[in-house]
DNA sequence: AAACAGACCGACTAATCAGTCGATGTTAAT
DNA sequence: ATTAACATCGACTGATTAGTCGGTCTGTTT
């Protein structure tokens, strides 16, 4: 038996993917779960931190999905490469949380100070340095070049929910890739 | 003196840029419109129409300026700099229309069936088709060559819009263009 | 000048929804 | 056994909002 927080954070994924989280009322989410409408609010004093703390949520499990991924020995290349697949499976396998997250990333409950406390920043501050000291990549800021790879991840799964023919194809895989390393590289 | 159509229009796209079109209700734009709230729905008969008419509205306009912005003997490349560029400044000038673009397409009142329609996409047929004759594109989808090119858009306007020392620096603009053109290139 | 049509008004309504609240159940500490 | 703290319920409310409607005004056609 998953605990109710669990149970509500669960049902509104599948509401908000649906029809958004402004076409979703709280009553709603909390009959889905099965739980009263009241608890809701125990758990979540507003529906906005209910859609914030699911932000952070899905943020952390792909982080951990992601990183968990690398492997030590790894050149640059292999640890971007290993990332950018970790997160594009990870999204297709996850479509709810993919579509929250786009109309979050773009809806006025989102502020990119917001994105700015995650652990992704961070790690992507370290792999630019990296990639600086080994002077592989475009001479241009560095978080620029990780949010356009992020993009990017964004756009092939978008491609790869609408041409399934594609998803288990390693092959077609690599060569979305080498657009995004190409896009980044010197 | 504007019709009132426009004038709701240009209404709705200050307030929608603001607040979203979630927080945005119908009074408030008839209100700032300087018209009557029945008139509104005179011209719309449902928010989301209005909504629907925005997005048509934005997409011919840049899309116009776009094409207005190429010269007959350019090279392919030469082009699709055009093409990039144009669509880059126009966002940057037309700030309230980039980010009601942003949150329409993400949300629930947009399918990619919708998109189709547009002839944004018979001209990137048309390109496409030119890339394929002289051989300068990845082997690869070239349908999906085009919709990365419009999300670097993205990005790179985003990125210019925080860092405002850049926007009127050709050199780097330069340099976006070269990361955009490296990743669908061969 | 009569008739018609479309533009325009703004008060109104029916529905919806985020959040409250008082009550009750449950658990653990003293 | 008593107390306190938290979990849970669901009926309720106050505010908001998309869309309606009856009627007026203005210009054009016959």
């Amino acid at each position: 038996m998953l605990d109710k927080r669990t149970k509500l954070m669960n049902a509104a994924k599948v509401l908000f993917s649906e029809n958004g989280f402004y076409a979703t009322p709280t009553a709603k989410i909390a009959k889905e779960a099965g739980v009263s409408n009241g608890i809701l609010f125990h758990y979540f004093p507003t529906k906005a931190e209910l859609i914030h703390a699911m932000y952070y949520d899905i943020k952390d499990r792909i982080f951990n999905y992601s990183v968990s991924q690398i492997y030590k020995e790894a050149t640059l290349k292999e640890s971007i490469y290993t990332l950018w697949l970790a997160a594009v499976e990870w999204n297709l396998e996850n479509a709810e949380d993919f579509e929250f997250m786009l109309q979050f990333e773009n809806s006025p409950y989102f502020s990119t100070d917001i994105e700015k406390k995650h652990k992704y920043v961070q790690m992507s501050i370290e792999l630019a340095e990296q990639g600086r000291v080994q002077n592989v990549f475009k001479d241009i800021n560095t978080l620029l070049l990780f949010q356009i790879m992020s993009r990017l991840v964004e756009t092939n799964v978008k491609f790869l929910k609408h041409n399934p023919t594609f998803q288990n194809d390693v092959e077609f895989k690599n060569k979305l890739f080498e657009i995004a390393w190409d896009a980044i590289k010197k």
